[in-house]
DNA sequence: AATGTGACTACCC
DNA sequence: AGGGTAGCCACAT
């Protein structure tokens, strides 16, 4: 079984790795998932997430620090409050201080 | 097989 | 600082 049958289910895998009040980025997500440089397929992967899921999607943000869903829509505003309701802080801009959220990589 | 897409990124002005 | 651009990867047509 050489193929991963499901990339999908994977990458889910490691968003459920993230514990509550921290968050990774798309890219930080796609290494985990040996998926290196493969970001865009993480955002494509949550956005199939099946609703009800439980799977933190929420705990994904941008390397900017900020969520990737349109600002204003409905996805937007889940995802922050969320995140908000975890402890997570939002700067009047808008972006996440990724030293302080963000979960490191290797150590 | 070729082309188009995107919840991304790193660079370059 | 902020917007434009060109890579990037796996998928869908």
């Amino acid at each position: 079984m050489g193929k991963e049958p499901d990339i999908n289910h994977r990458i889910w895998q490691v968003v459920a790795l993230i514990p509550a009040g921290r968050v990774a980025t798309y890219g930080d997500v796609a290494h985990m998932a040996d998926l290196p440089g493969a970001a865009r397929r993480v955002g494509a992967a949550l956005r199939v997430l099946p609703s009800g899921s439980k799977v933190p999607w929420h705990r994904v943000i941008n390397a900017q620090g900020r969520l990737s869903l349109p600002e204003g829509s409905d996805g937007y505003y889940t995802q922050r409050e969320r995140l908000e309701a975890e402890g997570v802080l939002f700067s009047v801009k808008n972006t996440i201080n990724l030293r302080q959220f963000r979960l490191s990589r290797g150590r």
